[in-house]
Parts: structure tokens; sequence; C-alpha cells
DNA sequence: GACTTAAAAGATGCTTTTTATCCTGAATTG
DNA sequence: CAATTCAGGATAAAAAGCATCTTTTAAGTC
């Protein structure tokens, strides 16, 4: 539990596949599913995702394909993997799942909030630039 | 992704609940599972699992049943997710699956470890006994 | 020793999520 | 319009999650 799944490796490693391109130089995903070792239809549903989310571009035809849609140094591990993830380590009660009101009066409920904060937080602090050195 | 599974939320709910326990009072499977609103079987294996790991005491027999193996000032939460979800944020490489020596040369590597270890420190610092009030 | 109580251990099954693959459609270019 | 490249939807196999049931073992009771 708690890792990574294969979506969230491949779409980070993606990204910063995508930070190591020259400027404005765009990488097909065929290129990239052979250059990150993932598959290729997978990762094209992961970039599709990404492009949604505003960290690529994306373009078609000849000359199409994909590129970050902002500086490397704005993109940080949280944003990639919430952009694929999801939400992550959702605040559920540890002491009852019926009664807790959910609020600050639960002592569990504001625990868990604490270590999701703090995940947070940490993968906030690692920027793609830094990662694609 | 990232979240307790189900296992993990009754895990930490049964610990719990027998740190709320008078001392020396054993937990019945049957009343807790009711207790903390978790299928009775399903829980029978996790507390198993914290009986084999030795955060939990078990007995048989009339007048048998759980109670904390150790004072819930020395069981934290890294300890109970740990014991029943495996070990946390498993370290894939983040560049390339088949070349990454998983070495301290490789960027992407060395910050997931450090999201791992503080994930885990964070965990580590709730007791049981802090939730328990 | 037989009986009851309660956890341990193993086998099994259902459901959901993960991990894809494939196909058709839409945009872009030459 | 023909080739290229991504977008979106449908589908499916594999794995993980979430249990349930049964049998066995241990401990106390009569």
């Amino acid at each position: 539990m708690m890792g990574l799944t294969r979506k969230g490796e491949y779409a980070v490693r993606g990204i910063i596949y995508l930070a190591r391109q020259k400027k404005d130089q765009k990488a097909l995903i065929a290129e990239m599913a052979v250059a990150i070792d993932a598959p290729q239809n997978f990762l094209a549903k992961i970039m599709q995702r990404f492009s949604q989310s505003g960290i690529v571009q994306s373009s078609r035809g000849v000359g199409g394909g994909f590129s970050l849609a902002k500086p490397s140094e704005e993109i940080t591990l949280l944003d990639i993997v919430e952009s694929v993830e999801g939400s992550i380590l959702v605040n559920h009660c540890l002491l009852r799942s019926k009664t807790c009101k959910n609020d600050e009066t639960c002592r569990a409920h504001r625990a868990w909030q604490k270590v999701q904060d703090q995940l947070r937080a940490t993968l906030a602090g690692f920027t793609v630039a830094s990662l694609a050195k």
C-alpha cells in the first residue's frame, strides 16, 4: 500500500523525460514509451491526463507531440502524483466510521490529517527541474 | 492510492480500542468487531497478524481474548501501518526501471527515499496513547 | 476426559482496481 | 485528401482488496 502505482511511476518518468528535452522540442508518445520503458498505449492515457490538467501541452499531426506546459521549476512531485493518482491519503476516520463527524474534536482524524499535510508538503518540495538534472 | 486500506483502518481502530480497555482487561474479537464497526472474520485475521508481530497478546479459551502486548505509549501509527500493510512507499526508480542502480547517484531515487523517510517519521510521531484519549 | 470457549490457520470466492490493449475519431500538416 | 499524431471510449486480463467459511489448536470448566 501507499506506494506509487505503475501509472504513477510512468507519469513521473514521462514528465522528467519531457523536462530533459531541448527548449521547444516535442516528444512523440512512441519515442517516450521506449525511452522510459513504459507501454505506449498506457503512457498515452497518462499524458492525455496531464494535457487535461495543464501540466503538459500536446499537438497533433506531423511535427506534433508533447512538451511541458510550464517551466520544470514550477512542476512538483505533488502536481504529478495528484494529477494521475488523485488525492492522496484520503482521510477516513481511524476510530469509528459511523459516528465520526470528521471535525476538530476527533483526535485520530486530526492525526491522519497531519500525516497527509506533511506528505503533500514533502512531495511539493521536489521540483521536476531538480529531478531532471 | 496512498491511502489506508480497509485493513489498515480496522487495524488502527482495533489497536486504539484495545488501548482504551482497562488494565489487564481482554477483549473478544466479536466484541471488538461490533465496537469498531469491522467484519469479525476480517478483523480476526488482522489481530492475528498483530499477535505475530508482537504488538498484541492473545489467549484462547474461556477468559481469553486480545490485549496490547506493550504500553500504548510505545506503539506508533507506523508500527500499526507497517505491520498490516507492509513496507510503505516502496522505492522504485522514477527515471528508468531497467538501468537504475538504486544508489546515491540517482536523484529521483534519492527524492523518493526522502519522501519515504519523512512519511515514516511522521507516522512514528503519533503514539496510540495520544490517539486513544 | 469430555465439553465449551476462543483464537489460529488455511482454503476459497467475490469485487474492485490496476494495467493495460484496441479501435475509431478528430486535429494538423503537407 | 493522405499521412501523421493525439483524444476518447470500449474492452479485458491480472492483481489486489475484502472478506467468509471451515477445521484445528489451545485453554479453561465440569
